[in-house]
DNA sequence: TTACCTGCAAAGAGTTTGCAGGTAG
DNA sequence: CTACCTGCAAACTCTTTGCAGGTAA
């Protein structure tokens, strides 16, 4: 099965169609080895400089949020100035270097595991996610 | 010393002059026993009841966010919608209800202390935060 | 009196939405 | 052919800023 068979399915089974413009982002997002952290202003700056013409934002958006929905993509909360999302979707956890705004994936086994010991009647926990804020030792 | 005579202490040693509106608002954020979560809009809307004028939005951001610079409140980022603050500015982690998007302290003695065995070269760890996502069990 | 503060309204940044023409199935 | 998609621009939300009149010291 080639990448191109893969994104079609990526994108049918998010109830999107497959386009030029949305293959072009799955190329970008899911043809790589390594994790990719970006912003949509990231994504567009890309897809503009890569394939010469502006894929514009309200595909953009509506593609990326339709991958996080059904899980391809994940959102994660650093600030609010814009939102990241994460190619990798898996548990795992983040160094945030606040000298450039870097996301940096920690793997599950660089952070012992966490137990927490305080119960909320009613509720269950759905997620533990940790950020470590790093920055220059100068 | 009063509550008064405290909170005049804290605006003036974050810079800020004491007024009216200013008080109002530290009456608000330090006259309490227990941690408060707010936003800005919040924190609006309170001061718009309890005081039955309105405070302007500039007043408010300008006195919180020097609040923070000093050390008086802590930002919180969970989501890009809003900011969130504060008012237990020790090291913590919290819990986030998703079903109504409500902050809780978590204590410190309720977590596990954390280990990172990944090292940045050239960084260091400032701050390490855990977000712990809870909803409804049903 | 002087520097700072307040309230208002306008400007900004990122995100979302409505619409008219275009494309996949 | 129909439903969905694209690009554009306008609308929205939260936050920040500029300004003119007001207030603390």
């Amino acid at each position: 099965m080639d990448n191109n068979t893969v994104f079609i399915e990526k994108l049918r089974s998010s109830g999107l169609r497959p386009t030029k413009q949305r293959l072009e982002i799955c190329k970008l997002l899911f043809d790589r080895k390594k994790t990719f952290h970006f912003t949509i202003n990231d994504l567009s700056k890309i897809l503009r400089d890569k394939t010469n013409k502006k894929i514009s934002l309200a595909t953009i958006y509506n593609t990326v949020h339709s991958f996080k929905s059904k899980g391809y993509l994940k959102e994660i909360s650093i600030n609010r100035d814009k939102s990241y999302f994460d190619t990798n979707t898996s548990n795992h956890h983040h160094f945030l270097d606040i000298n450039n705004n870097q996301l940096i994936d920690l793997k599950n086994e660089d952070v012992d595991k966490i137990r927490i010991k305080k119960n909320i009647p009613g509720k269950k926990i759905t997620s533990i996610e940790v950020l470590v804020k790093i920055e220059n030792n100068n």
